[in-house]
Formats: structure tokens, C-alpha cells, sequence
DNA sequence: CATAAAATGTAAACTAGTTAACATTCTTGG
DNA sequence: CCAAGAATGTTAACTAGTTTACATTTTATG
């Protein structure tokens, strides 16, 4: 499963130029989790920047009633950390692993360090938070504008740009999770697809029956004309 | 009127030492838009990195049926353009002055070389960026989390942090704008405020009376524990 | 200073989400 | 292979927001 950093954005570690990549795993050490297991906790003061090579990270806030909602869940190849390192800021989130999970853990010294040496790290770093923060504002936008059964469908798309198959993976709980509302409603807008014959459920996962259908479903909510890319974001910008 | 990216959040030339200051503004060029004049439009491919000297911007973005749904506004001292810049997108939001407003513009050309000259620059715009990501990731969960009158209330004393006359000049209107909600709902919430002794509404305003009150009463929300910096954020990240 | 424009206050009908509950179906581990 | 757990499907009652409407108050303007 993922969420909003992942579909369509690439992580630090596959845009970074094979030397830095090097540097990055000599420096880094690297910890293996196994599923479920807990990684760090809101409020701790350990900061460093981390680089997930395998598995997932959920993170999220748990509350005084100990429930738990997801804010994000990266995937391998994503970073995360930055608001230690750059911000001065204890962490923010709770983190968990989601199956067995790899990361390499640089503490804020050693990255700080590591700057220092390169750089040229600065660009895709720049280009990275550019692109979060981005996709960050389309995504309050789209919450402001439109209803769930077009966010939801939006994303489904999203998830199956590049698979050929057209299997998405993922519970209705972690579908609500993802685009965070609760259970029932995914699964109203999901009737409201099979209704329509865009989408088939099955235990664990959906099947997009008809992408061109369901794309031209949710035209008709769209408000704004989309805004594409003169050149693809994540260009090794030009600094 | 402000949004997400000021309360709180020193602009970029705030943090910049003064001779980095200088160059930004001998490279760029000053430009005056009267109240309400248009500054840019969604889609426009002008690349380049803006500083507002004076006055304010308003960013949004008008859908089909002509209605404008404000994202942002950025007052003296914010940047914008890193869209562009760092993430070579067209524009991706109309963007009109609020108040006589003085611009400094530079072209993604010279703005790439004046990063060339003072690698320096990077550490601050990763902050900045930094700082603005988590805005917005704290924005989207409090969104989640907590109702209206819960956000309008903390975003009430947010603004009136170190006022001295807790008055907040702003209307209903621009509010519910902020807010992301009607104007309606925000009156409500100000009538229940109002009920409780915590604010007296004005025309083209309110004025907080009971501070201490109204962060007790929110606190019946919280259902998490805030995370305080332990070095506040923005400082000269070193890098 | 009269009138228009802007802002506030409030009610009513509606809608898209919520939680809770429960029956059903599917998968997996002993 | 069957029992337990996990996931789905669906209903019902509720709630926090929406839009529309309109009366009232305040400010700005010719």
C-alpha cells in the first residue's frame, strides 16, 4: 500500500547519479525491521535522515485514544527525515514497518557532513521537496473541490498508470486509510463503479475493468482544466 | 488576509543574510501591480522566482464555471515560483495582487546562476521548503482530524500571536476562504464562539477577548500531543 | 446625506460524509 | 479441512458541512 508521496514520484535514491547513491549506502547504516515493527515515535529527538531500500513505512499519529491514522506510507526508494535534519524538529509522525522492511539510517551529523562534501546533492533535494510539496497542494485542493467517488477514482487511476494488469492490491480499509475517510464510503464508491462497470472488487484487492470509462466518468467534475508538465518534473534541475 | 504559508513562516528574504539579500535584489526586476490586478495565470509557461517586496498575492485557481477558489495568499517577504523552477511546471495557479503590491521577479535563467554563484542559497530554500511541507502536512491532518470549529479557533490564536490587540482584520468571507469552508459555517463557529464569551465580531472583523479561554476549550479536541521544536525551526540549517 | 455596496446573522433544506452494527464471503493456519 | 480471522457488502441513524435565501447592519460614495 501507499500513499501520497509514492504514485508518480520518484524517490531520492532513483534519481541520484550512481556515485551518490554509493556515498549515501557507505555512510548510511542499515537496519532491518520486520513487519509491524515499530520504528520511531512522534516526539523523538533522534534526527537523521533515513533512505528506505526495501519495504514500506507507515506513518501516521496515534491519539489519546490510541487510534492510530495514517499520514503517508513510503515505499523503497523513498526518503523521509527531512524535517529533523532541515526543520529542527523532533519527528513528527509515528513510523512502522509494513512487511520486512530495510532502511538506511544517516544521523543528522554524518548527512550534514555529507552536504558539505557534495554539493551537488542540493538539486535533487530541492527537487524532491518541490515535488511533495506540489503534490501536497493539489491534494488540499482536490479535498476542498471535489467529492470522494472522484478523488477515489483519480487515485485508482494513478495507482494502475504503468501496470499492465490493472490489479490494485489494496483492502477497502487501506484504500479509506489512503485517501483518508472511512471504510463504508470507499466501499459506496466502489458499488457506484461496479454499478457502472468500471471496477470489479475481489477479496483483497480491485480489478479496473474499464480505465477509459471511469477517466471520462470523472470528467464530468472536473472544474478546472488539468495542468501537464512543459518538461517532466524531476528533470535533473538545472541549478 | 493570509493562509497556510504565513503565520508562522518568515519569508525567505527574513532569513537571508543581507548581502545575499542585495544580490536577489539587484538581479531582479521590481514590478507594480495595482489592487487586484492579474499577475498570472494557471498554465503560463513564465518560468522564474518571484519575491513579494511589498503588498500581497493571492493564488488560486478559477474553474470552469468562472469561480475562484483561493490556495494561498503570500504576503511581503514570501517567495514563489519554485514550481517552476525546481520542478519545471507551467504555472499552477492564477495569482492576482491584494493591496498595491511590488514584485521582484527573476527569470529561472538568472535565478539558476545566482544559485550557481552562492551554492550558500541552497540551505534556505530547503528550509523554506522544509518548513512549508510540514505546514502543509500538519494542515491535511488537522483537516482529517479535527471539525471547523476546532481549526478556526487554533488558526484564531495562531494569527494573534504576538499582537498585542488581538484584533484580526479580516472578513467572514476571507475566513471561510482560509478555511477552505462556506461562509456560513465560519459564522456559525464564530456564533458559538461568541456564546462562549471567546470573541466579539466586528464589520470586517473580530477581536478575541478570552485567548486563554478559547485554547482551553479547543484543547477538549486535541487528541494528540503537540511536538514542540527543540531548536526552532528556520535556523540557519547547517548545512 | 442618501443610497448603494459590502458584510453580518440566521434559517431551512440538502448532501456527503460519519459510526455502529451485522450478515456474508473468502483465506489461512493448525 | 474446518475454525477463526479478515475482508466485503449493506443498512440505519447521525453530523458537519453545503447552498440558497433573506433580513439587518455597517461602510463607502456620488
Amino acid at each position: 500500500m501507499s500513499f501520497i508521496f509514492n504514485f508518480g514520484i520518484p524517490g531520492l535514491m532513483e534519481v541520484l547519479p550512481a556515485d551518490m547513491r554509493a556515498r549515501f549506502d557507505a555512510l548510511g547504516v542499515e537496519k532491518r525491521y520486520q513487519d509491524k515493527q515499530h520504528i520511531q515515535s512522534r516526539g523523538d529527538q533522534t534526527k537523521g535522515f533515513s533512505v528506505i531500500k526495501s519495504g514500506a513505512v507507515c506513518f501516521g499519529k496515534t491519539d489519546k485514544e490510541g487510534r492510530f491514522i495514517t499520514t503517508a506510507v513510503l515505499e523503497a526508494g523513498q526518503c523521509y527525515g527531512e524535517f529533523t535534519v532541515f526543520g529542527g524538529l523532533p519527528r513528527t509522525h509515528d513510523g512502522y514497518a509494513e512487511g520486512p522492511t530495510v532502511i538506511s539510517h544517516l544521523s543528522k551529523t554524518k548527512f550534514d557532513q555529507l552536504l558539505l562534501d557534495e554539493p551537488a546533492l542540493a538539486a535533487p533535494i530541492i527537487s524532491l521537496l518541490t515535488v511533495r510539496l506540489h503534490h501536497m497542494l493539489e491534494w488540499v485542493d482536490d479535498l476542498r473541490r471535489y467529492p470522494l467517488r472522484y478523488r477515489l477514482g483519480k487515485n485508482l487511476l494513478l495507482m494502475v498508470k504503468g501496470m499492465e494488469d490493472s490489479l490494485i492490491a489494496a483492502t477497502q480499509s487501506e484504500l479509506a486509510d489512503l485517501m483518508g475517510v472511512s471504510r463504508v464510503a470507499v466501499a459506496q464508491a466502489l458499488a457506484d463503479y461496479k454499478r457502472s462497470g468500471f471496477v470489479a472488487t475481489e477479496y483483497g484487492g480491485l480489478r479496473l475493468l474499464d480505465k477509459e470509462g471511469l477517466r471520462s466518468w470523472l470528467r464530468q467534475f472536473e472544474t478546472i482544466d488539468p495542468v501537464v508538465p512543459a518538461t517532466p518534473l524531476f528533470t535533473d534541475a538545472a541549478l
